[in-house]
DNA sequence: TGATTATATTAACGAGCGTTCATTAGGGAA
DNA sequence: TTCCCTAATGAACGCTCGTTAATATAATCA
């Protein structure tokens, strides 16, 4: 019989727990229990608890934003900004949504103050990715005269804070949701902001 | 000698480890060195490492923000909007910025997936409070046509929002922050939203 | 004053923690 | 098959955890 991926499994449990209990609450013994071994073979994949919560961390290393919700038939709709930005967010929070991101929401938030986690955790380090990227959409729009002239930061800024907020509230927590609320929630919120920045 | 209000000390103790350390992070004997006793005399006052958590909770339930903020002078700015909006925020951020409620933000963020926080703790209950607030401030100034007639929730978020994402930014560690450059940016999005609305 | 009450100490408990070690089982390469 | 390496086990380590019990001390009150 083949071996069966347990290093994998170790992380992935290991996110479970962390992501409910914070690393401090969580226990060697129970992602083992989780995973179908005991403690001590935990030790035949990583050489500490920490080193697994790195592992989780080095899954999600702010980069990449762009190459996951950006697509060619995306930067096709820029001719028709407020559909290019609805579903810019409507991809965003559909990937926000998803059980990995999920719970590394909850990771983030918890840890980022902790000795362990604020070494390699920081929040602005996540939403910077999509200021930067939101930027560049909002100072392209300025220049093709089709939004005001206002900062593109200040835009990027406007455009990600509620949905940040909406992330922070309905896309972090393990209860099922209702995403088709908090869909609208979005829509409304793009809608809002398109009107105000239009030519 | 007077006895000293050790009770009071532990809590305040308690909510410094709890907030930088997690529930979980932290240890009654951790806490009752910093009050200077032994942990066992910690159960005197308190019958569980829970009922001290719960005791720090009942400083921050989610009410008398208004009260905290609002204030005679303020209402008064009424007929000049945008500086009403400014020191409306300005006061908020500056509440924000008190040790005890930078404190309580991370307690908040750190605790709210856990198992013992999740029945107390909730972002969008405080969130609520703001835009309760909020919300009838809008509406008044559109009573009063000098905003837009938009729906008043969606301009409570709109405010509310990146406000919020402040505070988990840059008023939540527990670093020395340059608090001006903080303003700053508080007020540009103030002024932001202020043209946004204004008739 | 003496009795009472509140607050502290020291010591210990059972349990769980992260980690190590010696040993065993099993799949891949020679 | 034999050898090796990986991955598992069970037992134990030293330590810390939250909590309790017995006891001492210091403030309060009659």
């Amino acid at each position: 019989m083949k071996y069966p991926n347990t290093k994998k499994l170790i992380v992935e449990k290991a996110l479970d727990y962390f992501s409910n209990n914070g690393y401090a609450g969580a226990s060697i013994r129970q992602i083992a229990r989780a995973v179908g071994i005991r403690e001590s073979a935990i030790y035949n994949h990583f050489k500490s608890k920490e080193e697994i919560f790195l592992a989780i961390l080095s899954e999600f290393k702010p980069r990449s934003l762009s190459e996951k919700i950006m697509s060619d038939d995306l930067l096709d709709e820029l001719d028709n900004p407020e559909k290019f930005l609805q579903d810019f967010a409507k991809r965003l929070i559909e990937y926000w949504n998803t059980p990995k991101e999920r719970k590394f929401i909850r990771l983030l938030l918890m840890e980022q103050f902790t000795k362990i986690g604020s070494l390699e955790l920081s929040v602005s380090d996540y939403i910077n990715e999509l200021r930067g990227i939101s930027k560049l959409i909002f100072s392209e729009m300025i220049k093709n005269n089709i939004a005001k002239k206002y900062d593109p930061e200040i835009l990027a800024e406007q455009f990600t804070a509620p949905l940040f907020l909406i992330r922070t509230e309905h896309l972090a927590k393990d209860d099922k949701i209702d995403f088709e609320k908090v869909s609208v929630m979005v829509k409304k919120h793009v809608n809002f902001f398109w009107n105000s920045i239009k030519l």
